[in-house]
DNA sequence: GCTTACCGAACGGAACTCGATCATGGACGT
DNA sequence: ACGTCCATGATCGAGTTCCGTTCGGTAAGC
């Protein structure tokens, strides 16, 4: 289990989604660059106005390059928000890499860096929650959220010595899931991101995991779970 | 300020959304009974798969009908939110009226236990968050979450005891945002409500609120904030 | 009877299809 | 090595279908 593997395989396991895999390099170019006009165009005219025409000519292709590697008009978004969070999950690591945390917390923290940093630069992602709420209905609540909290759970058990198990697991999908809440709640007010409500966000996840795994330390043995 | 101010008129400020106000009795019915129809079908094929046609059959009511109502689709998604959030209000209510909380703690229990009870029992309700994700742009970040927060605030000072201000009305703001976000988690995973995720929301909203107003305590003063 | 409510065929526009056409890059001969 | 050939990937966009929305005509309340 090394750091990277947290990048995954950039499927977030909702499904086939793409209708052909790209076979040469053009291809591939085309595919981002639908990708980059829809991200625009959701930021323009929002989630729901998004025609896929809009897309087609934004990106300089035609309506039957569109549905040539998307099924429809949904597909299209989401795999918005899958690229969206494959490179959260990207940054994520690069900030690890760059800040070199010395606590549980600053490590979790770098997820906080990581995704106000995204929102505020990479079009398009301030509509795509994690938390994807038009779940498939077979979709076993499992989406994202519960694969980033399990990454993140096994590099806070390996790298700062918290306990290991499915708590761990648990309580990082309930931060994730606030953090993700407050967070884009902080950008609906204010493009740039409401300071104030970052602030608390970073506040109330450190106070709540403070509760299970003790004060953030440097290489001191872990403190074991003090509740319930 | 009576504790019924907080049902409010029904108006969330989303601007108008309905084209006639009914004039006979028939209509009113005719009304509710397109949104219980859009309820259904939300709940059914989803919040984008829904169609006009859809609603206009199951509610036993032609095309034209539902056009004479709502000027467009995303209006009648509107209005159903609308009343989801009416309804909570007027839960939240009744459950005061029942419980008599003896706390500002157990008031704000009593919130989760309303909107629980209505995740449970309402067609639709699992659709609809407080903090619209598509809001329109020049709603100012200010819409159901705000409302709610601010009436909550002052019936917890009023009642309670607790220092009445926009801290107060903040802290409240980031707990109801949590909580909608935790408690939709909870009946992703779960149609009945993830128990488990239930009881962590509730224990998170307590921990964080208490940090500042101190533990929940019968008639005494309250206790000032500790922190920042 | 006059106003309100309702209907559903018809219109427009957006989602999506499909056969024609172009581009790529490996195969193959020299 | 070099050029050419062509199977197959990739692109296009007019056409089809489906859905949101309108509007004139009909029925129901008061």
């Amino acid at each position: 289990m090394s750091l990277n593997d947290i990048i995954g395989d950039g499927s977030t396991g909702q499904g086939q989604q793409i209708r052909t895999e790209p076979m040469q390099q053009r291809s591939a170019a085309r595919l981002s660059a639908l990708l980059d006009a829809a991200a625009a165009v959701v930021d323009e005219v929002g989630f729901d106005r998004i025609t896929t025409a809009m897309v087609a000519e934004r990106a300089g292709a035609s309506i039957g390059t569109v549905y040539r590697y998307y099924p429809d008009r949904v597909a299209v978004l989401h795999a918005l928000r899958e690229r969206a969070v494959l490179r959260f999950r990207q940054r994520f690591v690069e900030e690890m890499n760059l800040t070199r945390p010395e606590t549980w917390w600053d490590a979790v923290d770098c997820a906080v860096t990581a995704f106000v940093g995204l929102y505020r630069s990479e079009a398009g992602f301030r509509i795509l929650h994690f938390a994807d709420r038009e779940r498939t209905p077979e979709a076993d609540g499992d989406a994202e959220s519960g694969f980033f909290a399990r990454r993140l759970a096994d590099i806070l058990a390996e790298e700062f010595g918290l306990p290991a198990g499915p708590d761990l697991n648990f309580r990082l999908e309930m931060t994730i899931e606030m953090a993700d809440a407050l967070l884009s709640r902080a950008f609906a007010s204010d493009p740039q991101g409401d300071e104030r409500i970052i602030a608390e966000c970073r506040r109330i996840m450190h106070d709540y995991l403070v509760g299970f795994y003790g004060p953030s330390v440097g290489s001191n043995a872990p403190v074991l779970s003090q509740r319930s």
